[in-house]
Order: C-alpha cells, then sequence, then structure tokens
DNA sequence: CCGCTGGCTTAGTAAAGGCATAGTCAGGAC
DNA sequence: GTCCTGACTATGCCTTTACTAAGCCAGCGG
C-alpha cells in the first residue's frame, strides 16, 4: 500500500478554504521554524539554561542566540529568570515553560526520524525508572496503536458556508487512498 | 516542578564531543530544516500528489515548489512517478516514500502542539474506523505512558577517549532537576 | 576603582530562502 | 500545424538567517 497515507474525510474543497493562516501545523512553524530555535530547545531540554551554553553547544554565534532566545521568550516558550548561586551575584537563566515543555515530542519525533533516516547515533531516551527505550508513537483516545496510513483528517467544525458541504455523505470517495 | 524536564544520565562534558554534526535532531533538520519543506510533506500526507497543487495548497511559488521538491526527491522523502490517467497524457506525480511516510509523527505532533498553543483549528486526525481522536505519545518499550519529565538521556555507546569519562559515577549529580 | 566574568549589543558581510514575472518544453486535442 | 495544459526553468531582486569581530555594561573580588 504504497499511496495509503492519510484518507481524507472530507472533500478536497473543504480544504481549499483551509489556507496556511489557519493550519496549526504552519503556525508551528511561524513560532519554532528556525533551525537555531529547534537546537536552542533541544539544548533547553538537555537542561542547558545559560546563555553562554546555549551560544557554544548549538554551536551558533551570540547575537543569533540573543535573537533566538528572545523570540523564544516573546513566544512564551522560555522565561527568563534571575536565580543566585551563593556567593555569586544575580544572573539570568533561560527555563521551559509549560508551552516549551509541551513541545518536546516534536523534538523526540525528529530525534527518532532522524536517527533511523538522516544520522544514527548512539543517544536515545529511557523511561527513568523503567529503564526502557522511549519512542514517540500515535494512538487514538481508545488507546489503540494507529499507523500512519490509518488515519482520517476531520474537520470537526465547518466555519461559514462550509456547512453546506457534504460532512458524512459519499464525497469522501474524494478522498485520496 | 518547573524545572524538571530532561535529567541528563551522564555528565554534561559526554554531551559537549557531542556536538551537532553527529546530532540527530539537528541532521533531520538538515534535510527538512525549511518551512516549504515541512509544508510540503503535510501536503504530501494530505494526499496532494501533483507540482501545481503542491505549489498552490502551500502557497508558495512555483521556483519554491521545484527546488524544494527537488530536495525532498534528492533526499529520498518523496519519489518522482510517472502515471497516466486513461485518456490523458502521462505525468509526473510525487509520493511519499517509507522514508517520508515515517516523518508523519513529527508533523502530528507539530499540529498538536500548535493547535494547543498557536493557532487552535477544528482539524484533527481520527483513527480510521475507530474514529476517535488521534494524538502522538511518549511511551517506553514495556507500553507505560512517559511524561516529559521522566525520561533520561543516554549515551549508548562511548565512542573513542570519551569512554574515560565518568561514566556512571557520580558525576550524574550534574544532572539537571 | 580596576579588572574579570557573564550577558549581551553593534557593525558589517555573506548565504540561503523567498517572491514575482516570464519563458520553455512535451504531448495530446482539434 | 496550432493551441492548450501541466510541469517546470530562468532571471532578478528582497528578506531572513547566519557569520566574525568588536564593544558595552553591571557587579563583585581585590
Amino acid at each position: 500500500m504504497e499511496s495509503a497515507i492519510v484518507r481524507l474525510a472530507g472533500p478536497l474543497q473543504s480544504r481549499e478554504n483551509w489556507d496556511n493562516a489557519r493550519c496549526p501545523i504552519a503556525g508551528a512553524i511561524d513560532v519554532v521554524g528556525a533551525r537555531s530555535a529547534f537546537l536552542l530547545l533541544r539544548e533547553a531540554f538537555y537542561g542547558t539554561s545559560r546563555f553562554d551554553d546555549f551560544a557554544e553547544r548549538v554551536g551558533i554565534s551570540q547575537p543569533v542566540a540573543a535573537a533566538r532566545l528572545r523570540e523564544l521568550v516573546e513566544d512564551g516558550l522560555l522565561a527568563r529568570e534571575p536565580y543566585r548561586e551563593p556567593g555569586q551575584r544575580t544572573r539570568l537563566e533561560y527555563r521551559l515553560t509549560e508551552k516549551g515543555r509541551e513541545f518536546f515530542p516534536v523534538l523526540a519525533a525528529l530525534m527518532q526520524w532522524g536517527n533511523r533516516w538522516v544520522r544514527p547515533a548512539p543517544l536515545e531516551f529511557r523511561h527513568r525508572g523503567c529503564g526502557e527505550p522511549v519512542h514517540t508513537e500515535l494512538r487514538c483516545a481508545q488507546g489503540h496503536h494507529v499507523a500512519a496510513g490509518d488515519l482520517d483528517l476531520v474537520v470537526t467544525e465547518s466555519q461559514g458556508a462550509a456547512s453546506t458541504d457534504s460532512q458524512q455523505a459519499g464525497e469522501t470517495g474524494k478522498a485520496i487512498s
């Protein structure tokens, strides 16, 4: 089944209403689309919190690190917080917010894919405690494991005139198989 | 527990050997890092297969579509195949390869995050048949559901001189908690 | 108050990625 | 043979992202 990837539940037209301006994937990329943003988030998950460490470990220049970190703070993925080690002056550190932390599955999926298809590396995530390797997977709300070809993309709420489109009707024949 | 994200199992030093040149996340981004590459893959999963449709639905110019599609074919995520509809001349279509199809969890995770944090949209994936919404999640090999804070990053095989670093020793105190 | 360190900013430049417009080419339809 | 359509390619330009090299500022130790 080389061809079966995602079957659209609705007709293609409903997707044409659906320009990038409303696509959550496009929205996500607009926020974290830069290469350096991904790598900075990776570092944040690794535990890096200080400016110089970010720049050095990601391998980007300081101006870029400053610009990108500022954007990530503005977009709410990181927060800048003062901290003070005993006997030291106050410093700033970057910490992941909840919004930033919830980005982790994206990085995990990217790492899994990169590890298999681009650049295998002796590096993996393990479940703390049980020690088993961790992977991302697709599950439905009933707990079934879902294969990539076993999906329908559905528009859960048709906006405006789109409600005149066939909803569950026969037009689903336009779905890609 | 604002701070508990990923605890490194090894000392930070072992990560400094670990530049981006070997990181699978950086590798993945080098392949699909451009905004248009993500969006083209999204379209491919939606079922788009023809050049003009890609350019129009993604909202990019034809030169960019041509360049990006060529790269994705070179990198093995898409394959260009001739096809012929009855009574029509032979045309070309772009289809996802296995490498491309396995990229789907990344897009699903990105969509899930974007939907929650950036641009909520009445759009979701459902498990075909059972009809339940689909989401990405982290699981370990024993099937446990894994929270983002419940991970260790481990270097499964130390290469070269890295084996002289403290491995399981007390240095793990450097892990971020 | 001098210097060191962390945390940046400024300046100048190069490379990548994007756009719009226009042109090319192949293969049926007529 | 002429036209149309799908699938691109060519050209020229702008914007974003990145680089290096250098400078600035705030505190604390001395």
